[in-house]
RNA sequence: GCAGCUGUAGCUCAGUUGGUUAGAGCGUCGGAUUGUGGCUCCGAAGGUCGGUGGUUCGAGUCCACCCAGCUGUACCA
């Protein structure tokens, strides 16, 4: 059936169009991040946007096609390929890849769009850009507080002030602990470990009432949806909520907490140590006050195996509508000693951080941080077309002005002139070169600065008078158009 | 997935106990002003009232189902 309904345009939900502001703003940022990286001795590497599916993760358990969470699409040799999730595990797919090439350590950074098929909601989207930095072959945790650091030296290049975000170091292996502690180590426990972590994980957004909830018989939640609680005995539950508030006034208060609650298991004391060792090596750097340990970080990844950490954002900013928006975590990180053995046979351990851009950059917004002002770029000079069959006069103007590396252009469409004053208004041009055949004859052209002018016009009440007044307006000779463009560009800056 | 809320012009919304031709502001376009962006005034275009079915003499309004969006929650390897 045939129809003349024209087709729709839409934005799928949970993408997002970027203008000419925020690609600045973004180039600014990334920029500033990339030179910690590069200041720490990390280096480039760019992987591609898909990858076979096995490579990125798991396929769903026993059914020959990947998880839901993956935009994925099958090669024509019916291999599965997907969009990648994150940045880390092409990563791993690389080094291992490329393993007997690469120097060991191996320490690269990366930025780039990750793809997540999720309900999308404020602040998530279903495409997002991170930019990582990770150290693969160093299995000291010498790695880790370097990382912590430069991810701290990432925060403030970017105009965070110290206090305005903490990065807090907690480990997998401390976490073990208190399962073992609780009863549920073992592989038969696994899911209940999951629904425990994840509980903890709630912990700033919930409370620890709410987590007590999610522990015990489960959670009622403000709209009414019922979630069900790991049923933890109610002496687990207690030594749960002990661990999560562990957190002492010093890092020395915290791992003697922590020491007390898991130390009599093998995987906790050895968590406990790494954590001390970190510290340690944090405090000789003189980062003790950005760089804390945090018993509440979890991390959602599975892959995660010792150290865990998270970049958070301590400050609270209203909304447009007046509600508090808390920015939380704005990267995160941790190390993966499996990610990349399991391409290889002798192992691989690593350890690396991601930052989320996006959300660091809505963050930079609300505070109006000052790396993004200046990023509103006035447009180009509008040379005006009085004559259309002079075109070839006005891209020679234009032409004039480019030579002198000022940005400009002829008007390409076929208004009249009022809309041309009005395309370049709306343009943000600095000014409007005009030259009509008075003014062709005369070998002279007029310049109009839009800016001075939209300036006079508040002093100006009736149209004939602006009119008349043509303000902020001069005419010189062709020889003086750059000249002048260039002292109204400067009077404008 | 579950729950709550919301669907009327490009956008933000009004629309009375169900009653004739569904409105406003903003935006867009044109004119007042053959060659000057603002302001002001005048005018115009723009609607399957989310969809389908039902109740009714009559539905934007009431009912049922469906769809979409938002918010929360879950999932997020």
């Amino acid at each position: 059936m045939a129809t003349d309904q024209k087709l729709k345009a839409r934005l799928p939900r949970g993408l997002a169009d970027r203008g000419p502001a925020d690609v600045a703003a973004t180039e600014t940022m990334l920029a500033k991040i990339r030179a910690v990286y590069e200041l720490y001795g990390f280096e480039a590497v760019e992987t591609p946007l898909m990858e076979y599916t096995d490579a990125l993760g798991k396929f769903l358990p026993d059914q020959d096609r990947p998880n839901e969470g993956v935009f994925s699409l099958q090669d024509d040799d019916e291999q599965w390929m997907s969009l990648r999730y994150d940045l880390t595990a092409p990563l791993a797919r690389f080094a291992a890849e490329n393993w007997t090439r690469i120097p060991k350590p191996y320490r690269s950074y990366r930025v780039g769009w990750v793809f997540r098929n999720e309900k999308p909601g404020p602040g998530r989207f279903r495409q997002f850009m991170q930019f990582d930095a990770d150290t693969v072959g160093a299995a000291s945790v010498a790695a880790d507080a370097e990382i912590c650091m430069m991810m701290a030296d990432a925060m403030e290049a970017v105009g965070l002030k110290r206090g305005q975000y903490v990065v807090k170091v907690n480990n997998r292996k401390v976490l073990d602990g208190v399962m073992e502690a609780i009863g549920l180590s073992g592989d038969e426990h696994a899911a209940k470990r999951l629904t425990v972590l994840r509980a903890i994980d709630k912990l700033d957004k919930i409370g620890p009432e709410g987590v007590r909830d999610l522990l015990g018989a489960g959670r009622l939640d403000q709209s009414g949806d019922f979630t069900k609680g790991a049923g933890l005995e109610a002496a687990a539950i207690d030594t749960v909520l002990a661990f999560t508030a562990a957190r002492g006034e010093t890092g020395a208060a915290t791992i003697a907490n922590l020491g007390a609650l898991v130390g009599a298991t093998v995987k906790g004391a050895e968590g406990v140590a790494e954590l001390a060792e970190i510290a340690t090596l944090v405090e000789a750097s003189g980062y003790g006050d950005r760089v804390l340990i945090d018993p509440s970080v979890v991390r959602g990844l599975e892959y995660y195996t010792g150290p865990v950490y998270e970049a958070e954002l301590t400050f609270e900013v209203p909304n447009e509508d007046g509600q508090i928006v808390r920015f939380g975590s704005v990267g995160g990180g941790g190390r993966y000693d499996g990610l990349v053995s399991r391409f290889l046979s002798e192992p691989a351990p690593a350890t690396g951080f991601s930052i989320g851009v996006s959300r660091l950059m809505s963050a930079l917004k609300a505070i109006s941080s000052p790396i993004l002002s200046g990023t509103e770029a006035l447009g180009p000079v509008v040379v005006l077309v009085m004559d259309k069959d002079r075109a070839g006069d006005y891209l020679a103007l234009t032409k004039r002005l480019r030579d002198a590396g000022i940005r400009a252009e002829m008007y390409l469409g076929s208004s009249g002139m009022k809309a041309q004053m009005k395309y370049a208004d709306r343009r943000k041009a600095p000014c409007v070169i005009i030259q009509g055949s008075n003014e062709r004859e005369a070998g002279v052209v007029q310049i109009k600065d839009l800016v001075a002018g939209a300036e006079a016009a508040k002093s100006i009440e009736s149209n004939a008078e602006w009119k008349a007044a043509r303000p902020a307006q001069v005419e010189v000779k062709v020889e003086d158009l750059v000249e002048t463009v260039r002292g109204i560009l400067a009077s404008q800056a």
